[in-house]
RNA sequence: GCCGCGUUCGUCUAGGGGUUUAGGACGCCGCCCUUUCACGGCGGUAACACGGGUUCAAAUCCCGUACGCGGUACCA
């Protein structure tokens, strides 16, 4: 088994090519098959000059490998369309010889007239196809000698499939089952552009025909052009690979994620904007996995082993499906709570150290463990600034609701207690605590409402004991004194 | 318009003739746990697009309609 993902480097990775590229691999991997990337870089006119690097990027952040491909090697190279032109040009040449294509020398204003001509409200959408490329100036339509002439003269051409009427295309998708068109609704596509580089159907079927490709793996909006596909295929006696055309991936509204559509209703369509986002690799593989594809079962967190021990191509769904941020959300907290807190240290200290000068991994991960249960992006312990710093103001609501009278004197006298204190440990904390208000004779939150409004500033939180534990004993009782002095009722 | 693909809770989905009072997950709501907020546990909310047919029996098979999505470029 050999697949490919063939992104064309005309934008940054979209979230969709993400999901393409990771059922490519996780069915080669599955298989035991071989994965291959290639660019397609045909469109001089919409070519991004780092989009190519992002994809790469983008793939290895998300955990994606390749066998063959730019920079990886491979016998079949090269992998970059730009560098084949040669044997698109031979193709498109023995299409022409065998009859299968064609010359044609319409210029766009040409075109545009016959658009023009055929146009009407049962036919929106003029073709240029068996009915009207007798109009047109083609080695059909003229003789050999006139033909000769106009290539002489310099004159520019395109290639075009000679798609003949009165056939039915019929082919099996892995996903779909059979699916048929009839020729007559197949218009003569261009193989050959004038600037003399291959349109994507043509690169792509000579491609996957001599990189041995056997299974096909895109999106749904191929469907459509396959027809061309297999035509091309069957012109050049080529065995035509299993298809598989993916569901798409809608926008939450269930329109089509397109990047104006979606960033309207805060969903980014570049992969890359999911890494700055902070996002955990292994969540976004792991939701979108299952946008389209489910186990069969209920387990719904895989790493990206477990899927490829999962995957499997008949159950990838058929239907469009939405994009639920808030599952992606989930699935990030999930994988959050799997990882180990020094990793997460790690990886958040210069930020930590940025906004709070907090140079300390080792504190930082005290905090993230004590923080981790609340955290939906690894960012999110930043947020909790009192782990880092003595609370600049006091949530007033709370305290309005809940800092009584005695609270300050409450406080106060903990205080004292806590100087004493010898063993500043959660559980030397938990029995000092215990004991300040068995003695006092006082209700446990009499206590710890008005502590944990000193310490953090706000009402919710992790655990007291362990908050008291990470910032010690004199950054407690300067907090302590601080609220002391400010809360006022 | 035409061509193609699709249609089970709001979303992702299981189910593919009788096992179904249609299951799970996210979200939302409630209860429990708990110093708080979370986590966790328990419970609730909520769906077979519609109409015909086939059959003893249809969410499941067939046809039609509606709706959605995609395509209809010298873009991919």
């Amino acid at each position: 088994m050999r697949v490919r993902f063939a992104p064309s480097p005309t934008g940054y990775l979209h979230i969709g090519g993400l999901r393409t590229a990771l059922y490519n691999y996780l069915l080669a991997r599955r298989h035991g098959g071989v994965f291959v990337l290639r660019i397609e870089d045909t469109d001089q006119t919409r070519f991004v000059a780092d989009a190519e690097q992002d994809i790469l990027a983008m793939m290895a952040w998300a955990g994606i490998t390749y066998d063959e491909g730019p920079g990886a090697g491979g016998e079949y190279g090269p992998y970059r369309q730009s560098e084949r032109s040669d044997r698109y040009a031979e193709i498109a040449d023995a299409l022409v010889a065998s009859g299968h294509a064609y010359l044609a020398f319409d210029d766009n204003e040409s075109l545009d007239a016959m658009r023009n001509r055929h146009r009407s409200e049962s036919n929106p959408n003029p073709r240029y196809d068996h009915t009207t490329r007798e109009e047109m100036r083609n080695s059909l339509t003229m003789d050999g000698e006139a033909v000769s002439q106009l290539l002489d003269a310099g004159t520019p051409y395109v290639v075009r499939l000679l798609v003949k009427p009165g056939k039915t295309v019929a082919f099996t998708d892995a996903v779909r089952g059979e699916v048929r068109f009839e020729s007559d609704t197949v218009d003569d596509q261009v193989l050959m552009k004038s600037d003399g580089l291959p349109t994507y159907h043509l690169a792509n079927i000579v491609d996957d025909h001599d990189m041995a490709i056997t299974h096909v793996i895109r999106g749904e909006e191929w469907l459509p052009s396959t027809p061309k596909h297999v035509l091309l295929y069957e012109a050049m006696g080529w065995e035509v690979p299993t298809m598989a055309h993916l569901p798409l991936i809608l926008s939450p509204t269930g329109g089509k994620l397109s990047k104006r559509n979606a960033e309207k209703q805060g969903i980014p369509v570049s992969v890359s904007q999911y890494v700055d986002a902070g996002y955990e690799p292994e969540a976004l593989v792991n939701f979108l996995a299952l946008l389209g594809w489910n186990p069969g079962d209920e387990q719904e967190v895989f790493s990206l082993g477990e899927l490829v021990d999962a995957f499997a191509m008949e159950r990838v769904g058929q239907s469009g499906v939405q994009f639920d941020l808030q599952k992606l959300n989930w699935f990030n907290e999930q994988w959050l709570r799997s990882k180990p807190e020094a990793e997460l240290a790690r990886r958040l200290l210069p930020v930590a150290n940025e906004r709070f000068g907090c140079e300390d991994e080792k504190y930082l991960a005290q905090a993230i463990g004590m923080m981790k249960e609340r955290m939906t992006m690894a960012a999110d312990v930043l947020d909790a600034e009192y782990l880092f710093e003595a609370p600049t103001d006091y949530d007033e609501k709370a305290v309005a609701k809940r800092w009584k009278e005695k609270s300050s004197e409450t406080l106060a006298a903990f205080a004292g207690a806590l100087a004493d204190l010898e063993t500043w440990t959660e559980d030397g904390l938990e029995e000092a605590l215990k004991s300040f208000i068995a003695a006092k004779e006082i209700g446990m939150g009499a206590l710890m409402f008005p502590l944990r409004m000193a310490l953090s500033g706000v009402g919710g939180g992790p655990s007291l004991y362990s908050l008291m534990v990470l910032i010690g004993a004199d950054v407690t009782q300067t907090r302590i004194q601080r609220a002391i002095e400010r809360i006022n009722v």
